[in-house]
DNA sequence: TTGCTTCATGCAATGGTTTGCACAATATCA
DNA sequence: TGATATTGTGCAAACCATTGCATGAAGCAA
């Protein structure tokens, strides 16, 4: 690989005069500037990033921590924020931690030691852990910016979605719709919290949580634990007649349940997602389901992102909650 | 952030015995060695990744290209192979270039100038503008694994799905289920390959492309292309009655349409997928389709991988082609 | 012509880590 | 005791790009 230096000889200047003529420094002259810029791409060289960190550059890499690739909602987060990273100019490098708390410490040192000048997280670990593994990122100075999170802190930037709001929204259409009871399909992975906001939403719509049941299971398929959970809420006579799940995979297991029983959606049983996944229109009976407002959450989240790290502002912290939309399909 | 040099201080001793004393080196006393590491533990020291890389140390970073992180494929392929790099104390960086061969490349070269020990790559452009931009990489010694290509060079490792043998194979199956026609429901993305592979499965099994029609969509959202081509192929009397989907999810797409008609699969149209996404056994049918090995084709790409980064070992190339497993479910 | 500014370029330090070599101290053997 | 290994530690160079400061040349006004 050729450095600077190669440039440089080649050039017939010295390093630093090829550095300034290659990063538009002040003060070359146009001949020289041309012979520079000739010699890189005669050689074909291109700077070696490790040393531009060294000496305090930033690396115009951004990290994005998130517990599932494949989840349809961080794979469209994902999506979005780099579309618009890339419009700055700056690349997005993903790391996958399979919702393990451990991977995304490690996630985390990596991105820091590897000098990102920014991590969007999808946050998985309790506060107290996040607390002491983003003290080295503060240290450094690199931004933080939460993309998904168990905590409502005051110390980190996050760009949420109000899914208390949601699901308040969601309960209340269906009671407006006749049905008198809802069950909450839940998952295993922030189930404390997520169980929390839908007992909160139902008190919203004055409902008791005693009547109202939580169902979960301990699988991370979604779509096993919403057909199991199904059948196990198939088999109490006195059932709901209205579910919401956590997220569209555990609503599609579900449906598929309610089908091996010979019941009808909606008439019999209405189903609510919370994702509004590509198929979800294109199912046997397309999915009613909360839709994230990933596109808006994508653009703030990145103008923060890159304020912080453009303007090195790391004091201000930033809070913003956005609204899912009930997007009403063929299940209530 | 702590530096080396604090460390060093700290334990009382010269930099090159800290750094020796932490990556175990020779020629160090015990005592010394525990006070280096007391030191950096109090100091919450970690090296400069830059700075290690600099002096041509691994970065113990692989860099992993796909088209779309939450292509079903893709996502679990990243998984598996995350969880052999991991427990080989690598770290997987995923780029996600949204199948534009500008992303790509320009992926190819950040990783490149990142200084990533090894590149896992689906490569989606053609091969002449591969080969210009691998180039940088061979130079700096950096092993590229294909894990997806439309090229069949004896240049690159891969490690490839014999899709060809595996539609071979589930046309084989229709026939004998007594299907008599097939139609191949194609994707935008790979279309001239996949089209290839599809008439050479044809003339495998003895069928006249003329009478056995491809259909395409241009459009990236897979349901949406299955649906119309469906509705495309229904509105033709003449049609086939069975269909090989180029992705599972345009198979979905394809049953909405087929449930709209009035049609039933899979007594009047058969319909296989391609993928095995984790959906596919809860669809309101559960979907038939291929199976490709994605456990095998992690561990063997990780395998490779490795011995390339370890071993130095670049100037031997390795192709690997597996078989899809047909999944029989009711679609068929 | 002198003194000053402006412009182009080069010199050298900087960042943090690794490592070959040199040196010193200790241990081993004849 | 003297010669020779063995072991622990330090010195300094190397990796590569950036940048403050210094140097030299040219331009310009008085």
């Amino acid at each position: 690989m050729a450095t600077l230096k190669d440039v440089a000889k080649k050039a017939g200047v010295n390093i630093s005069t090829a550095s300034r003529a290659l990063n538009g420094g002040l003060n070359i002259s146009q001949e020289t500037c041309d012979r520079v810029k000739q010699a890189a791409e005669a050689l074909q060289y291109s700077p070696n990033l490790s040393a531009r960190i060294m000496v305090g550059k930033g690396s115009r890499i951004i990290g994005c921590i998130v517990p599932e690739v494949d989840s349809n909602y961080f794979a469209r987060i994902i999506f979005e924020i780099e579309k618009r990273l890339q419009a700055k100019g700056y690349f997005l490098m993903i790391a996958n931690t399979q919702f393990s708390g451990e991977k995304e410490v490690a996630a985390l040192n990596t991105f820091c030691q590897y000098n990102v000048d920014g991590i969007f997280l999808a946050c998985t670990i309790h506060q107290d852990i996040l607390d002491k593994f983003a003290q080295p990122l503060k240290d450094k100075g690199i931004p933080l910016v939460l993309i998904e999170a168990r905590l409502h802190s005051n110390d980190y930037n996050y760009i949420m979605v109000d899914d208390e709001a949601g699901i308040t929204h969601a309960i209340a259409y269906l009671l407006e719709r006749g049905y008198s009871r809802v069950g909450f399909l839940s998952d295993y992975i922030l189930v404390d919290l997520r169980n929390d906001q839908f007992v909160a939403a139902l008190r919203h719509n004055g409902l008791d949580p005693a009547e109202n049941p939580i169902y979960t299971h301990k699988t991370m398929r979604f779509e096993t634990a919403g057909y199991e959970m199904m059948k196990l809420a198939l088999s109490d006579p006195n059932r709901p007649n209205a579910f919401l799940a956590g997220y569209d995979d555990i609503a599609i297991g579900a449906m598929r349940a309610i089908d091996e029983a010979g019941l009808r959606v909606p008439e019999d049983i209405a189903l609510i997602g919370n994702d509004n996944i590509r198929e979800a229109p294109f199912l046997h009976k397309a999915l009613t389901t909360l839709s994230p407002p990933l596109e808006r959450m994508a653009e703030l989240g990145v103008d923060l992102m890159i304020s912080c790290v453009e303007k090195n502002e790391l004091s201000i912290i930033h809070r913003i909650q956005l609204m899912p939309e009930l997007i009403i399909r063929e299940t209530t």
